[in-house]
DNA sequence: CAGTCGTCTGGCACGCAGTGTCATAACGAT
DNA sequence: ATCGTTATGACACTGCGTGCCAGACGACTG
């Protein structure tokens, strides 16, 4: 297929690069360079990429339309926040599909103030489209910052689990950790009134046996909710 | 005084810039048309800002000396969180006492996506500045996610209230909206039991005069809390 | 007033990113 | 084997960004 040979390239031209821009420095490897050792010309990696800063992103593009397709799939009856969480958590699995990728980029990224650059704009283009569903599917009756205020929570989720990975060199479980945010960000969203969550309320005699009661009972709760 | 002259400068080729911009496109329009518009030089114009998609910022270095400053200030007691709110709060008091080159940047960047990445770069060093605040000063045993997801938090409600002042006009009330979405945060921060907040639990007989007592306060709370 | 020192500015040249164009090569289908 | 399609490579060109140096301007001093 030529479908496939044409990802062999892009993927041989971004290793290339990436390899060349850790033992160099990125400011020191031309473009040129990069494409005389990835063995073809310097026009040919600008048409597999829009940019010298996108040599670190290969998969970048085929991440956002996963994101993007995931999206338009059908809900089954799932809340617009659980679609969005279950969305981040494919892109997310997508991330873990390539652990050595996600390693050498974070190194790429902390070293090259640019290419750091480029993974912030990437990562806005993420947010960009939970943002818009999240707009267009929640109950407009709620506040008005709700989608970008979540968009920017779950997705701040998903990149500290990232980080924390690349950081741990590939040990930790990012998908879980993923989870335990969103846990926090549903559990959040859930105590408060005015985005639909349950409220419990009560007057009670304040006697001692009644104080110890809900003393035992926030203990627990701390733990459980 | 020479700080002056320069500042007067700096904003005299920002301002032709962006009419410029606006007028004919931004990729239509060099630099050294500019510079000449600007009656100086290319090369004092490349002095005075570190690349052409940065003449539509002329404030923002000095905004985010602003919120580093901010941050350094003496607490006075209050919490870390109550200190990025405040520190916010302050940046974009610091925007809206320039409207029109808030209003006049903001149809910029919908119109040049090249000029919509420098503002995300720009929004970006501001949200890792209260990162990095956060995470130096909120108590180490809640939970890791924490200083990221608030940072994303207040940084999108300033977004949010900052967006819907441009899309206005200028007409609506930035100040008020940021500090609805900060109440907000605290609210929902408050309730969340792993972060200190106050839980209130309590068990009744499940009776018609108890279920209506609990309604009426919970349509109370609706608006109170 | 003359001289001098530091700063701001403009001109020049260079490297390199990114793009348009076109000719050629590789590939697949029939 | 031939043809149509698509990937590739060569070339030229624009414009951004930077290093370098020389001259202009302003401030301060004797």
């Amino acid at each position: 297929m030529a479908v496939e040979r044409a990802l062999e390239t892009k993927y041989r031209i971004a290793e290339t690069a990436m390899a060349l821009f850790l033992e160099q420095g990125y400011e020191s490897v031309t473009v040129e360079a990069v494409a005389d050792a990835a063995r073809t010309s310097r026009r040919t990696v600008f048409r597999y990429f829009d940019g010298k800063d996108e040599l670190a992103f290969p998969d970048h593009s085929a991440r956002l339309e996963l994101l993007a397709r995931t999206l338009v799939e059908p809900t089954g009856g799932r809340s617009p926040v659980d679609v969005v969480i279950a969305a981040t958590e494919a892109v997310m699995l997508d991330f873990l599909g390539r652990p050595e990728l996600v390693l050498r980029r974070y190194r790429l990224t902390r070293l090259v103030p640019e290419l750091r650059k480029r993974e912030v704009l990437e990562n806005e283009r993420y947010v960009a489209l939970t943002r818009a569903y999240l707009r267009d599917h929640l109950p407009q009756d709620g506040p008005s910052f709700l989608p970008v205020a979540l968009s920017a929570l779950i997705d701040a989720m998903h990149r500290s689990a990232l980080g924390n990975f690349a950081r741990s060199g590939g040990t930790s479980d990012a998908r879980a950790e993923l989870q335990e945010g969103v846990e926090w960000v549903r559990r959040v969203l859930a105590a408060d009134p005015s985005t639909g969550g349950p409220l419990l309320l009560a007057v009670l005699p304040d006697t001692a046996a009644v104080r110890q009661s809900l003393a035992a009972l926030r203990d627990q709760a701390r733990d459980l909710i």
